[in-house]
DNA sequence: GCGGTTAGTTGCGTGGCGCGCATCTTTGCG
DNA sequence: CGCAAAGATGCGCGCCACGCAACTAACCGC
């Protein structure tokens, strides 16, 4: 049972990591401080890092929040898929955007991308995103150790499995990002990186 | 030509990692301040931030520099050598032990490792970390590109190769960190871990 | 060698951050 | 209703990253 009290929690915690990300795609990292994120929020600065213990960790809570919901995917597909199919629908279950981006207006859309992108490219944020795939990636290699009934601490296999999903995905997006208008649909990128992964990346593909 | 300039340069920064990690190993990250490093670099505090934008960096820098060296390493290899086998060699060539290390005394050097386990495990360093792996894996994918013709800007290819390799090095190094005694030698898990991705990580490996 | 040029070092000052601690408020539960 | 536990807040401290303005040392053409 959720608890008023777990609940505005989780509240609290969005409206944080929420207000983070908006405000820096708006300002820029440094031209936001701590106390604007609390303040955005409606909570004192002291509480902000009750939640998270540092700026670039609010940011890329999101981050992290999605990333974890790719092993929570795998678990959902059919047990007798196979491995490499399975993987690639949950990581493209991930895809699907978010309604306050999908509610914004054109012009307003436009600069929220390019928010982003120099948010990425913030070196403060980088690790902080990396960390987040990281940690999802162990998760992730806890459900593969349970699809494919192997050993996290014997066999590398699950811990490589989903190494090399997790990398599909992060090339997938960088290319997404790299290569502008007009972009290849990210979804293509996916499951194209997956394949080339699955089948173990031969020397030059053409 | 080297001038003296360059070399000095070269040798304050060696000297800030250096110390940095010792520090850290020995004391805990945050038994460790700057000023601390700087000092024993023989350097003044301000200083230190001319080399590195923090404390974190300042620890991750040797990790970089060694990363580098893989992409390196790839370019040395003869041109005809497949491409797999290639990686595997480059990726092994990072790993033979540094003199610091080799010359320590033995108990002293249990001590050691102790440090650079708890080190690895500092939240606040594993993101600068991973910044190093993907700048390096960067390079790597130049290398890729390079050696097998094709292109960075249009084929996801060559980063899909560099995000592979450096995960299989990435998940060879925390087995090896993680199965204590006797620990498998680590040449054999890269060799292992490399062999598995280059052949699609096909379903359940027995 | 010699003086100007340029790169690098240093001290100082500032704004911000992460967090321990003590206190007050709210929720959960019998 | 009343108590115990969880959470929010205010305060204060030590540290850190970095801009700025001297100062010093290597470099380079002559």
């Amino acid at each position: 049972m959720t608890g008023l009290r777990e609940r505005k929690k989780a509240e609290t915690r969005a409206a944080l990591g929420w207000a983070a990300i908006h405000l820096t795609a708006e300002r820029g990292y440094d031209n936001v401080r701590v106390e604007d994120i609390a303040e955005a929020a409606g909570v004192s600065p002291r509480t902000f890092n009750n939640y998270f213990s540092s700026k670039a960790e609010a940011i890329a809570s999101r981050h992290l929040d999605r990333s974890l919901r790719t092993a929570a995917a795998l678990r959902e597909r059919p047990a007798d898929e196979p491995l490499w199919e399975a993987l690639t629908q949950a990581a493209l279950a991930q895809f699907t955007r978010g309604p306050e981006v999908e509610a914004m207006p054109s012009p307003a859309h436009a600069q929220w991308v390019a928010g982003v992108r120099t948010m990425l490219a913030e070196p403060a944020l980088q690790g902080e995103r990396l960390r987040a795939v990281a940690t999802a990636e162990a998760e992730l290699a806890n459900a593969v150790a349970e699809r494919t009934g192997t050993d996290l601490a014997t066999d590398m296999y699950p811990r490589l499995v989903a190494a090399a999903a997790s990398a599909a995905v992060a090339v997938a997006m960088a290319h997404y990002l790299d290569s502008a208008d007009p972009p290849t649909p990210i979804e293509h990128l996916i499951t194209d990186a997956f394949a080339q992964v699955a089948a173990g990346l031969p020397a030059p593909p053409r």
